[in-house]
RNA sequence: GCCGGGAUGGUGAAAUUGGCAGACACAAGGGACUUAAAAUCCCUCGGAGGAAACUCCGUGCCGGUUCGAGUCCGGCUCCCGGCACCA
């Protein structure tokens, strides 16, 4: 009987939609919510993609035989600057481009046979979505999260627009890779700052999230405890120079103060400065230089002093005030107290423009003397020259400064994170509108609800070649508005968001897809929430997975979403490499089409190869020769079932069986035992070697004729369909089911028939095995070691009496000589 | 520099958490079938020695704990990711 799977697959994908098999129950009572991370397409599918899909599609199915009712739904993140850049470059429109690359994508994921319910798909550039997207920047708006601020931005050259902190990596933009700019612009963000604290304590709840991902967070949150000093100019005690430290203790110690060269006070207080034109060239050096040039590892320090003095306000010394860009804008104050002696950072600066360094920290074990220092010293240690502070502990003194100042009203404690708040506005045209109106009255007025959505001005009327600014904004009929509070003549906010915001909540909009009402209803969020597992790369760990939760607990926080975290579980699965482990890509032309390898080896020996080579959250080496061990496996149980099938279905008696009818028996359990428990791990490599295993035993028994093997091979179906399920529905409906195969209970195991009543015990002397022994599971001690006497070998060791005897029941004797 | 993760045959990987290292596959070699090839089936397959029985060595390196270590502890080396002047 050949296997053909090409009729198998077509046939089975027609009857599955027949079925409505993927439709989400209406009234679930064991609810699960499988979910993977939705695709930004700027093609087809990839391979990376499809193992993503392959094992969100198993836990489907494998849940579903366990009798759950599960939400399974499918998406697009479709908003983006490759649609754009396609625009630019083929003259087609960025509409067009996404719609016709969905469109394949949708074709391979339905010819694949994943089960999505199709019903509840959305895509982040359609009105019906946007809608809502831009409702949620209107409630961030109203609750005062969502604001306009210049500042110093991060600027791709090439993209032409600003970007989040989480989208700059090492310096460079990424999507091209360009060097990233700093450029001071008026732009929105989402206060996600103000959720840090939750942010970073809810992670402990987390406990189905990998660990890597959660110290990520943790680390991208980066929460400091400190205080906040506040020193004053000493010639104009009216200006206030506020400082976060996390070592107050050494506040003693501060021999200069430095502050950032873009920081606005340099430029407020340049007319005060003795030395203005020094630091005038220095500050407009600093800013030419890109973020990679001044963060240079081996570069070293360097700064210009301002001629300003500034009062310590804890024993009245007066320091210089220098401009150095060592000092980051951006974190704390952008302005730090400098204490050389107990700073490596502030300790090179002091040594290179010879700044006095002071000890204020002496360690427990020796005395550190000035002459000798080569580096600061950071540890811990005893507080001295530090006033009232001499001779307590710096770890007490930490608190005891910080409640000092409090007390004295020059400070307080005080933590700090190293989360930015997070840059939405974009100026590029395939985007969400930023549902915004500047009324020259009014000032910034969100666009009434009832107005929704504010529709992407047709792309025939755009020029979407980024010049820095809004590609909208040159579109009048866009523009011009009047203003919803007064009627005065207004604009609209020119900019779109981040395409990370369309992402941060569509797992929300699942739940609800079609409400034209409300972003999603109450009711159906109680019923699914929060995501079960969600599947997708770790390379999201500190931007969308960050976002997304932000969102949920933005909406949690309205009343409107039930649960706080969006996701119980989190997987990470590996990335798809070629052979030599080269990740794959168009570009370098070693990339594999999941298409392509639905017609050349059929989807079933597609998943199965996939989940063979690696567990996985391995990254998994495609090997084109590896697929063919799946095939033969698949087609030797296909072989195999099509024979047992034949056979008549009789009742039998386990404790009847013996010989080959037996061994069967025991077999199969035994994998049905293994296949579950590796399942339930996620093991699905291990699982399909112990099928594997059983088709060769089955394969080579003498009598297949039985209805025991008959039983078997169907319960063999069930175990593989998860794995190949276009291959079991065939079988299923051979061995003369109706149904779904899916619509079966996964089967359970006779747990008399998988404990072996023979086992192989170890011989080992010294810890060295020396031989092996068959007994009887229940073989008493005292006969097993002294079978294990007699075996020849062991008894050439064992000329004397051993010095101890070590007997595990089931595993080994040890003679220790 | 700091924080994670990893290193097991020619290759992908297993190893019930301290108890037979290399399951299951791929590749390779040999054989059967065939006019031939493909497919299929069978055998060998960590290294060294030995006709064989069997022996010695072997999980990145060095040391330790233990009757017994891929697994635990201490110290390194290399690879891969994340962060990177965060005061």
């Amino acid at each position: 009987m050949k296997y053909s799977y090409k009729e198998i697959e077509a046939k089975w994908r027609k009857r599955w939609k027949e079925w409505k098999l993927y439709d989400t129950p209406q009234t679930p009572e064991k609810k699960f919510y499988q979910l993977e991370m939705f695709p930004y397409l700027s093609g087809d599918i990839h391979i990376g993609h499809f193992r993503n899909y392959v094992i969100g599609d198993f836990v489907w199915r494998y849940k579903k035989m366990h009798g759950y009712d599960l939400l399974h739904p499918f998406g697009y993140d479709a908003f983006g600057i490759p649609a754009e850049e396609a625009a630019i470059k083929r003259g087609a429109s960025p509409r067009k481009w996404t719609d016709e690359n969905l469109a394949t994508g949708t074709q391979t994921l339905k010819a694949l046979g994943i089960s999505y319910d199709w019903s509840r798909e959305v895509r982040t550039c359609d009105p019906d979505y946007y809608k809502w997207t831009q409702w949620l920047f209107i409630k961030l708006f109203g609750k005062g999260l969502a604001y306009r601020d210049t500042s110093l931005v991060n600027w791709c050259p090439s993209c032409n627009t600003v970007l989040a902190n989480e989208q700059v990596i090492g310096g460079k933009c990424w999507r091209c890779e360009a060097v990233v700019e700093k450029r001071e612009l008026e732009q929105w963000f989402f206060k996600i700052t103000s959720y840090a604290q939750r942010l970073l304590r809810n992670l402990d709840r987390l406990k189905d999230w990998p660990e890597p991902v959660k110290i990520m967070q943790r680390n991208w949150i980066g929460r400091s405890e400190g205080a906040e000093l506040v020193f004053e100019l000493k010639d104009n005690p009216d200006v206030k120079l506020p400082i976060f430290t996390t070592r107050p203790d050494t506040v003693y110690g501060v021999t200069f103060m430095a502050i950032a060269p873009e920081h606005k006070l340099v430029s407020k207080l340049l007319e005060q400065m003795p030395n203005k034109e020094e630091v005038i060239a220095y500050r407009d050096a600093a800013l030419a230089k890109s973020e990679i040039e001044r963060m240079a590892e081996d570069r070293e320090k360097d700064g210009v002093d301002t001629g300003l003095r500034v009062r310590n306000p804890f024993n009245n010394e007066d320091v210089q005030l220098w401009v150095a860009d060592y000092v980051l804008a951006s974190y704390g104050t952008g302005m730090v107290m400098a204490v050389p002696a107990h700073d490596q950072r502030d300790f090179e600066f002091a040594k290179r423009y010879g700044i006095p360094i002071k000890i204020v920290i002496q360690p427990p074990d020796r005395e550190l003397k000035l002459e000798e220092m080569e580096a600061a010293y950071v540890d811990p240690g005893v507080m001295v020259n530090s006033g009232p502070f001499d001779g307590i502990s710096s770890v007490e003194g930490i608190r005891k400064v910080a409640e000092y100042a409090a007390d004295k009203d020059f400070g307080k404690p005080a933590v700090s994170y190293r989360l930015r708040d997070w840059l939405i506005s974009r100026q590029r045209y395939w985007g969400a509108p930023i549902p915004m109106i500047h009324c020259p009255k009014c000032g910034m007025v969100p666009v009434p609800d009832e107005e929704l959505p504010v529709l992407l001005p047709d792309e025939s009327k755009v020029d979407f070649v980024p010049k820095g600014r809004s590609p909208l904004e040159s579109v009048r009929e866009f523009m011009s508005v009047r203003c919803p509070k007064c009627g005065a003549d207004a604009k609209r906010d020119a900019d779109t968001m981040d395409t990370f915001v369309d992402s941060a909540w569509y797992h929300l909009r699942y739940v609800d897809p079609h409400n034209e009402k409300v972003i999603f209803s109450k009711s159906e969020a109680e019923k699914w929430l929060p995501i079960d597992l969600y599947i997708g790369g770790a390379e999201h760990a500190t931007g969308h997975l960050l976002y997304f939760r932000f969102m949920t607990m933005f909406l949690y926080d309205l009343g409107i979403c039930p649960v706080e975290e969006p996701a119980a579980r989190l997987f990470n699965h590996g990335m798809v490499l070629d052979e030599q482990g080269d990740v794959m890509s168009k570009s370098k032309g070693n990339a594999i089409s999941p298409r392509e390898l639905i017609d050349r080896i059929g989807v079933d020996a597609a998943r199965v190869a996939m989940l063979f080579f690696a567990p996985p959250g391995h990254e998994v080496l495609w090997s084109e020769k590896g697929i063919k061990g799946s095939t033969r496996f698949l087609e030797r149980i296909y072989a195999e079932a099509m024979t047992a099938a034949q056979i008549e279905a009789k009742d039998y008696d386990p404790a009847q069986l013996e010989g080959d009818e037996l061994a069967i028996y025991r077999a199969i359990h035994k994998t049905i035992k293994q296949v579950t428990d590796d399942c339930n791990e996620m093991g699905y490599n291990t699982a399909i070697a112990r099928m594997m295993e059983f088709v060769s035993l089955y394969a080579n028994s003498e009598t297949k004729t039985s209805a025991v093997a008959r039983d078997a091979m169907e319960k063999l179906t069930k175990l593989i369909a998860p794995f190949a399920p276009f291959l079991a529905e065939e079988l299923w409906e051979a061995f003369g089911n109706k149904d779904s195969v899916f619509n079966s209970q996964w089967p359970n195991y006779d747990k008399g028939a998988v404990v072996e009543e023979a086992v192989t015990i170890v011989v080992q002397v010294n810890g060295k095995l020396r031989g092996k022994l068959e007994v009887s599971k229940d073989a008493p001690k005292d006969e097993v070691i002294a079978a294990a006497r007699e075996i020849e070998v062991v008894k050439g060791y064992l000329t004397t009496k051993p010095k101890k005897t070590i007997y595990v029941p089931g595993r080994l004797v040890n003679f220790v000589v």
